[in-house]
DNA sequence: CGCAAATGTTTGGCTAGCCTAATCTTATTG
DNA sequence: CAATAAGATTAGGCTAGCCAAACATTTGCG
């Protein structure tokens, strides 16, 4: 059983090697500065995690996780962007107050908790802020997310997600009748501005170009 | 902020006060006894709550919470009890699987989640053990919970929870077809071995006064 | 009452995570 | 190819919670 330490470094790791934008160098000083502690701190925690074999590491050397370090941080970010979902869909929270407290419902131990979340929320593909969210295998679908600006006319989409998280654009988004899962099919597009017209739930409105570039569809 | 273990303490001393049984006395081995650990521990623990005047304390001397330490400890309750409604209600876990978990949910430092978890279960007044959820003031409705075998024939009553949790307890029950807030009409009681007649959902039943004394009614 | 049993506390010591300061290794660059 | 800068590690020390063992107090019974 992990500490919630431990699987905090570990999801750190994975942030900063895996997805760590263009260069993918873990390093002690990063992962320190990622987890406000300092250095030393973060190699106690790496002899640590290497002695578990949840990661691979020598002395002065790169840091990567182990196949089991990496199912468990997988597992954690699966767990995180249930609960983020979760909160959203259920309990009215706004994209911006998700992530706090699933930084703490994620690190609760229960097997059977997240799996019937995850049947509880039907299964979702992807979390309020557009990410994908590995499933019980850990198995991360391949992310095709795009903006609603870039669909064709005439195709259809399914929301996955919003670029923007002020309050004025989700409420125009709740206004509309929008919501995560909502397909949409595009009636048709503007070359002028960018405004499209768009039907989902039977009803038919007109976006602007920004607001398009707003909406992530899968 | 109060850590887990602090949090654990309160919750165990309040127990051990207000709900313990007939003696209530609190004392230093009951406490580490109900927390596994050792009375060392316990007293450690004591004097840094007492510093932090969440518990009134003296070498010794008898232990109470104080109207601080009340209000945190019922407050853990509340949400231990809303959290098991939620598994029991939304994630149909059984009875006897929610409190493991719920002690770890109870934790989650978060005043927004909680007040939308309750709006989200319909503010519910009952866990499905039948312990009474304390309001979002703190309040604890007064328990007028009896067990079904008190309950004078020819009336109706609802069931609001179990008094035992053994598998094969609850598994009669879903025979019976009986379930949290499901409606009972008591037709008749033999004055012989209490036996009840009973009617739910349309269907009548015949139950022992040993069931009957651990089925919690309104 | 008086003394043993029960109960409670103190002391010293342990691990997990964190820190600062000093040291060591690797990278960079003139 | 040094010499220094950047990065990483070690050493020693801290707090929260835990323990065992020694010590102190209270209870209760003959």
């Amino acid at each position: 059983m992990l500490s919630f330490t431990e699987e905090n470094y570990l999801k750190a790791v994975l942030k900063l090697t895996v997805n760590g934008d263009t260069k993918s160098d873990a390093g002690t000083n990063k992962l320190a500065a990622y987890l406000n502690v300092k250095p030393a701190t973060a190699t106690d925690m790496l002899k640590k995690l290497k002695e578990k074999k949840l990661i691979d590491y020598e002395k002065y050397g790169k840091i990567t996780l182990s196949e089991t370090g990496k199912l468990k941080a997988v597992e954690i970010i699966r767990k995180h962007r249930l609960w983020e979902t979760f909160l959203f869909e259920k309990l009215d929270f706004t994209w911006d107050e998700v992530h706090e407290v699933a930084e703490q419902l994620e690190h609760i131990h229960s097997p059977k908790l997240i799996d019937k979340l995850d049947e509880f929320l039907g299964y979702p593909s992807f979390d309020p802020h557009g990410d994908a969210i590995p499933n019980a295998k850990g198995e991360l679908r391949i992310a095709k997310q795009k903006p609603l600006s870039a669909v064709s006319p005439e195709t259809s989409c399914k929301m996955i997600g919003v670029r923007d998280n002020s309050t004025t654009f989700l409420k125009y988004v709740t206004q509309l009748g929008l919501a995560i899962n909502t397909s949409i099919k595009i009636i048709s597009r503007q070359e002028f501005d960018g405004s499209m017209e768009i039907e989902m739930n039977g009803k038919t409105a007109t976006v602007s170009q920004k607001f398009a570039e707003n909406i992530l569809v899968d």
